[in-house]
DNA sequence: CAGCATCGGTTTGATAAATGAACCGTTGGT
DNA sequence: ACCAACGGTTCATTTATCAAACCGATGCTG
């Protein structure tokens, strides 16, 4: 294994639970031998990457990253990033493929792509902003909010947008509940009738739930077989998508998704 | 030179201005054989740190660099914590503030902001390595480091950047020690032609000097009084990073800092 | 369309680099 | 006072890395 990946892969043992890391736990950790990690680390800290902290025991990620960060950010923003994957998944299943994120307490859309397969499609031009309550993005990702901000979401009005809309505080709990034991959430007709609607949440680096991946197919198209190829096809998008950000799946859901019949985690 | 080293340094090619790379160009650019700078970027790419684009053509930072900054963030938010002390610098002083941090035995951006007092500003998006000798923020670390770095810094190439730059150890000397008497280092076009820039260092919690903490204004601005503005806001400043940061002044610099309510003599 | 330059990527013997066991000086707990 | 564990260093051995030449593919030009 040459020396480059050995020192980068020093940088994966700093986690949320582990931020900082004495030189012998570094080398246990990594298996390589005192010395040999110590250079690398060395160099690490040389490039800005980590850094020692004034006690000169422990090391930490550097400043360099932040700056790495922001020039990614600003090259290439998440949109860009995401939607290749999202024309993949319209393709896949025959169906309008979107993406909707967490901005501020609201979900809002930002990339869609349609499919050719069908001269119906369900149109998403229009929409501003998804109701929590009445969408399988929404539903999504309140199942994987803070228990505090999702009591407070589901405090706010929630107006039956169809007959078939969910709009019981308690009802919806249930369907939380339903929802992350599933790892994916629906909506039959909760946002217009003629719609059903699948998703999966995604994740950002720090583990937090900041949007959905969804599919919105035309009712009578869902049969339960293509809602199994739509189900498979979600989780390796946002697989793929979760990777392009360079999010954290949570374990659970890396576990149920891929007990699902769909792909492992793939490498680039 | 390290591998290791060599490979992080390709990171640092990557600039808002360049933020995508062929092979070829960045052998160029690193100085290194196309061979040995493709087995690095694939070990790069391998960690995430660099991903090449659909194209096979070119290469660009990666996905992995957003999960090490948002842990970098959420354990030691530096940059986090000095954006809004930098901003408010801008708006006090109408002019481009920034904020550099040594990285090994470099000086390197870490934030800026801008004001929106003048249409024409200094911009600080390019900008990946602060000269020592030629700029205020590098003069102003210099001053505060070890005497053996200083050196060895000073014996490196001081090449002229424009006609004001001071290129001369010995001219450089004299000027360290003015700087450390003032307490605040200034540089009149050393770095551009119409840019007239001041800092003062930053210290950590062992009192080392581990960056600076700057304004560049346009130099048909830099009127004496202006001057005085700025230093004034730039101590204040200095001094609220350095409360977040946790470091530790040193007992002159307060001094000089807290006497400095009069204009201080003019560095030539 | 032919010629040519350059691209990303691969092979080779020569060489510079990484390696790991043993070894310091310190520190912190008992 | 002791001892274990820490971060850091040394040095002979070994191994991965280097540079130059080489590929096939791509794309620009005359």
């Amino acid at each position: 294994m040459s020396t480059v990946v050995k020192a980068l892969q020093l940088l994966d043992l700093f986690s949320r639970s582990r931020p900082q890391i004495g030189l012998s736990d570094l080398a246990r950790l990594a298996g390589l031998n005192k010395a040999t990690c110590f250079r690398l680390v060395s160099d690490l800290c040389a490039a800005g990457l980590v850094e020692q902290m004034a006690s000169g025991r422990d090391y930490r990620l550097g400043p360099a990253v932040l700056r790495l960060a922001a020039l990614r950010e600003a090259h290439v923003p998440l949109r860009e990033a995401a939607l290749p994957v999202l024309q993949a998944l319209a393709a896949q299943t025959g169906e309008t493929a979107h993406l909707s994120l967490m901005v501020g307490a609201e979900l809002r859309p930002l990339a869609h792509a349609y499919s050719a397969a069908h001269a119906s499609k369900i149109t998403m031009e229009d929409v501003q902003i998804f109701p929590f309550h009445a969408t399988a993005s929404g539903l999504a990702v309140l199942t994987h909010q803070p228990p505090a901000l999702r009591e407070q979401i589901l405090a706010r009005p929630l107006p039956a947008l169809t007959p078939f809309t969910l709009t019981e505080p308690v009802t919806l709990r249930a369907r939380l509940r339903e929802i992350e034991t599933l790892g994916f959430a629906e909506s039959q007709g909760g946002f217009e009738t003629d719609v059903h609607s699948f998703a999966v949440p995604l994740f950002d680096a720090l583990g937090r739930c900041t949007g959905a991946l969804s599919i919105a197919a035309l009712a009578a198209r869902a049969t339960p077989a293509q809602a199994l190829v739509i189900r498979r096809a979600l989780v390796g998008a946002a697989r793929a998508v979760i990777t392009l950000w360079g999010g954290s799946l949570p374990a659970r859901l890396d576990t149920i998704w891929t007990a699902d019949g769909s792909p492992a985690k793939e490498p680039s």
